[in-house]
DNA sequence: TAAAAATACTCCATAGGTATTTTAT
DNA sequence: ATAAAATACCTATGGAGTATTTTTA
C-alpha cells in the first residue's frame, strides 16, 4: 500500500465517480480503476459497491475513508513541521548554564528576544557546571552553553566561543567589614583575609583567575571555606566569614549583608561566554546565534 | 511522497548505516541511497548528517522520525480495522424494533447473543414504526428491522423478510371484566364491547388482522379509542374503557389491573419477523442473521 | 440505449540492480 | 587502507495511457 492508493480512494469516495474521479487526479480512468482494485485487494475487503450506474461506499469504505483521510492529513502536517524545523521556526533547543549567569540580565533579555523571534521553537533550560556543558555540548545533549572556561578546559575540544559579556569581577564583603563602602580596592589589601572560593573541579576559570590575581598582588589567598554555589558563597560572605571574588552581575542577587568593590586591576574580569558546537549548521542554533 | 519513503526512511534512522538498513529492506544500497535524497528534496530539509564513516540524524531528521512512525502505524491499523469490518468483527448495526418487540424475551435475547459473539460491533437501537422501519431500511439508514408488516406493506420493496417468532394474539381485558379470568375466549362473546386499537397507519399489521379476526367471528368491532403506543392501549383496557387485541409477549409488560386471555381462533396470530435488505452481503449484518 | 465501470493491450517512467568512484577516518 | 556513501549506468516492473467491451438502469 502506497500514499497513491489513499490519494486515489479519497478522490473516488468523494465524487463517487471513477470518470470525475480521475479527472479530478489528472489522470485516466482505466487506470485509477486498477488501483483501487489493487487496494481493495491488499485490504482484503471491497471498498465500493458499483454497477455501471452509480458507486457507493461499502461500510468498511466509509471506516477507511475516514482513516486514509487523517493519514494523508498526517503526512502533510508532518511535511510542514520538517519544513518549519529546517527554517528554524520550529523544534528545541538545548541551552546550558552556569548558577551565576542568569545574574546579569543580559542572558534572560537574550532568551526573550529568541521567544520573541521564533515562538515555536522549545528552550530546554538546564543549570550545569562549565566542564558538564563542555562534555555535553561535545557529545550533542546540549545545543549551547552559557559558561567561563578557563582556555585550558576548550583545548582539543570543537568547541567554539562568542563572548555574550564583559563581566568584570568584584570582591563581595560583609557589610561589617572595614572595607564595606569603597567603590574600589586594591586586592593586595586583602591579603590576609579568608577568601571564599568554589572547589577548583567545579569552576576552573573562576578559580584560576582568583589566583592568577591574587598572585599579581603579591600574595597567595588564604582559602576559608570552599563552596559549590555562587549564591552560597555571597551567603557566606554576608556572615563574615571571609571575602570572596565573584562576578559584577552577582550585584543583582540582591543577598543582605554583602558589599560588592571594583577591583583595581584591568585583568579582572571573567567574561561569559556563548559556547557552540564547530561549524554547527542546525538553523535553530545559527539563528540562537544571529541574535548577536 | 510514498509510504514506501517513510518506510526506507525509519530503516534508515534506525540503523543509522545504509547498507545495513538495505540488507533489512531486502534492496541494495545505491537505490535506497536515491529515495532517500529523493525525500530530503521533497521535504526540502537533510534528514541525516552522513559521511562515508557515520550517519547521524539532523533535527528534521529526528522530528520526521516519530512522524513517520505514527503514520506508519496508522496505515498498519487502518489496514487491520478495514479487515475486521470486512468479516464483521467490527463496526455498527443499525437496528428498528417496534414498541411491542423487546416485550418477547426473545429480541433481547438474540441482541445478547450477538453482543457475546461481536463484542466490537456497535448496536445501534431505533423505536420506530414499522412503516418507517421500511422506510428506513430502503434508504439504507437501518440494516435490520424488527416488526409485524402486513404484506400489502412490502409489495416491490426490495426487502426479505424471517420469521423471528410465532406470536399469538390475545384478548387484553379489565381485571374487573366479567370474562376476566378464562384461559381462552371467542371473539365474539366481546361484539359488544369497544375495541381499543392502534390508528391504522400507524400500525396496518395489527389493525387489519383484528378486523380479519372480528369479521371471521361474525361482527365488526367498534373502535372505542385509538391510541399509538401498545403500553397505552394496556393501560386504557386496565381502566376499563375497552378490551384490545395485543401481541403474546405483552403479557410481560406486567401492567396492574389487566387480564389476557387466548383467542379461540387458528389465525389469531401476529409473527415478529426480521426484515432486511434483499442480497444484503455486509458481513455484520450476515452475521446477525445467521444467529437464527 | 446510453452512461460508466471493467478489460485488454501498449508504453514508458522510474524503482531497483550492478559496477565503480569518491570520501573520510 | 578501508569501509561506506555517492555516482553512473542499465534493467524491468508496473503505473498510466488508449481502445474496446461489458454491464445495468
Amino acid at each position: 500500500m502506497e500514499l497513491r492508493h489513499l490519494r486515489y480512494f479519497v478522490a473516488v469516495a468523494e465524487e463517487l465517480h471513477f470518470g470525475r474521479a480521475a479527472e479530478r487526479l489528472r489522470m485516466a480512468q482505466p487506470p485509477l480503476s486498477l488501483q483501487i482494485r489493487v487496494l481493495e485487494d491488499e485490504l482484503q475487503a471491497k471498498l465500493f459497491d458499483r454497477t455501471s450506474r452509480r458507486v457507493v461506499l461499502t461500510e468498511v469504505g466509509r471506516s477507511f475513508l475516514e482513516d486514509a483521510r487523517a493519514i494523508l492529513a498526517s503526512t502533510e502536517e508532518a511535511k510542514r513541521r520538517a519544513a518549519q524545523i529546517a527554517r528554524g521556526a520550529a523544534g528545541r533547543l538545548e541551552i546550558g548554564f552556569t548558577g551565576s549567569a542568569p545574574f546579569n540580565p543580559m542572558m534572560p533579555r537574550l532568551l526573550a528576544k529568541f521567544r520573541r523571534e521564533w515562538p515555536e521553537v522549545r528552550m530546554m533550560l538546564y543549570q550545569m557546571t562549565t566542564a558538564a556543558q563542555l562534555e555535553a555540548l561535545c557529545d550533542g545533549r546540549l545545543d549551547v552553553g552559557f559558561a567561563r572556561p578557563a582556555s585550558s578546559e576548550l583545548v582539543s575540544r570543537h568547541l567554539v566561543v562568542h563572548r555574550a559579556l564583559h563581566d568584570p569581577l568584584v570582591v563581595a564583603l560583609s557589610s561589617d567589614h572595614p572595607l564595606a563602602g569603597r567603590d574600589r580596592i586594591e586586592l593586595a589589601a586583602l591579603r590576609d583575609e579568608p577568601f571564599i572560593m568554589p572547589p577548583r573541579h567545579v569552576s576552573v576559570g573562576l578559580h584560576d583567575k582568583v589566583m592568577e590575581l591574587c598572585a599579581r598582588a603579591g600574595f597567595s589567598p588564604r582559602i576559608g571555606m570552599e563552596a559549590h554555589q555562587i549564591v552560597t558563597i555571597l551567603a557566606l560572605t554576608a556572615a563574615g566569614i571571609g571575602v570572596a571574588v565573584v562576578f559584577a552581575g552577582m550585584r543583582n542577587a540582591n543577598i543582605a549583608g554583602v558589599c560588592f568593590a571594583k577591583i583595581a586591576d584591568d585583568q579582572a574580569f571573567a567574561d561569559l561566554l556563548v559556547i557552540h558546537r564547530e561549524g554547527e549548521t542546525t538553523p535553530t542554533i545559527r539563528n540562537f546565534l544571529n541574535l548577536f
